[in-house]
Order: structure tokens, then sequence, then C-alpha cells
DNA sequence: CAGCTTGTTCACAAGCGCTTCACGAGGAGG
DNA sequence: CCTCCTCGTGAAGCGCTTGTGAACAAGCTG
């Protein structure tokens, strides 16, 4: 049997991206993000593994919870859906970015000022 | 049959550059590098052998699977690619070092000061 | 039923990686 | 100093991957 233990609610944070997965939110510099489901399911999978470079074919199976096709282009789709809400809140900050062939990683990093 | 030893995922230190194959993903100084497939390979061969001197042709078999071509220039161009992400990434370190005649040697030597 | 939101899929545009050339600079040796 | 060979560097061509806008269907709400 298990013991359940009082467990805190997972709250992730990546610069200044924060996320709240069970209360289905996700704030960024102050501004609360207006996310569908799976637009947050992505973010949330990204943050989970933020720094590191996720396959598109893990992240769809995590988000969508079965093996993704070949030549599905949902990850994309949702990728440019996030990027950019982020993009409108927070111009000065990048957080998805592309590894061509390998997949996607977020991580916040802060972008060139304009010139 | 083979006793399964649960194996670390191999991770190459060499100064502020930290390699990570499995992961597809090379940090320096805090920095993702974005690098292409053939560039990771390129610089994971030489970060085994770090502060050893890599024959050209030992590096292209390494890293492309087939032998040298006489004449192919193909390392030295993806030498060059690595060299200036490298350089953008940490200006006061150099990384690859040329062996006239002999080939590559990759080690972190902190770069002179700008005048 | 009409209007809105979400999710899915397409098709085309744009960008990127790999390879190969061509030319110039830099070492080595006489 | 001259010549030959090696290495540095920029760029073009091709094919494949990713970005992007939009259409369409399903579900929800008033």
């Amino acid at each position: 049997m298990s013991v359940s233990v009082p467990e805190r609610p997972e709250r992730i944070i990546i610069g200044p991206l924060e996320i709240l997965p069970e209360e289905h939110l996700a704030r960024v510099d102050g501004h609360t993000l207006t996310l569908s489901l799976r637009e947050l399911r992505l973010l949330t999978e990204l943050a989970r593994h933020a720094d590191r470079i996720v396959a598109r074919e893990r992240l769809f199976e995590m988000v969508w919870e079965r093996p993704m096709r070949a030549g599905d282009r949902s990850v994309d789709v949702y990728v440019r859906k996030l990027r950019v809400k982020l993009d409108t809140a927070v111009p000065d900050w990048s957080f998805i970015h592309t590894h061509f062939g390998f997949g996607y990683r977020l991580s916040a990093e802060a972008r060139q000022p304009v010139a």
C-alpha cells in the first residue's frame, strides 16, 4: 500500500515564467497566459525538461498520450502557438528553441536588445 | 548472459565546455550551443580525445563512419563552424588547435585578454 | 440555431544542414 | 626569397526540416 504524503503542488519556474500545472495556470512576468489545454500541457512538459532537448516524438507522446504518426506536425503547430503567446507577453525573452533535426528546448534567454 | 549495469550517460567536461552526446547537447559557460548533428559529433570525438592530436582521417572516420577521400575538406569546414560557435559563446577561450600537417587538438585554453 | 473556441490537418514559404568549390593566407623547406 | 603544400574561409546548390497561415470539423454556450 502507499502512504500518501501531502504533496505540495507542482510549481515550475523558468526565468520570468511560472507554471502551475494543477491549476492550469501559467504566468510570465506578471501576466497570466491564456492557454488551451494542449498548449498548457506542452508548455508543462517542455518546462519539466528545461534546458534539455526534447525530441518531437517524446513531446508528442507525453502530451497526446499516444504514439506520434510519422509526419505529424502537431507539435510544431503548438510550439508556434506558445511562441506567439509568450512573445506577446514578454517580447524581450525567448523561451522555446529549435534544435534542427532533434526537437525543442525550453530555456529562458534574454533576447538581443533592439538595435 | 550479460548483467546490465546501469550506465550513467556520457558527460565530457573540458574547462568551461560540457558535452552530453546522448542528449545531443553541448553547453559552454552556461550557454547551450545550437549544433547540427555533424558539428556535435565532431566536437564529441575531439572531446573524447582531448589534449591529444587527432588526425583528420581519424576524425573523419569517427564522425562520418566511412573512409575519407583524399583531398576531402569536410573536417576543416566543420572545425571552422565549431570555432565560430564556440568563439561567439565564449570569446575569451580557445578550444580547437591546429597542428599543421597532423590534425587538430581540443584543449580549453584561456585566450589573451583583449589589448 | 448562431457564434465562439479548440484541435487537427494542409499547403506553401522559409530556413537550415551537408557537401563541394574556389581562392587566398600561412607554414615548411630549399 | 621562392615554391609547394596545407589550412582558413566564404559561398553556392540541393534536399530536407521547420515556420506559418488558413481551412475545416467538433464541441460548447447562449
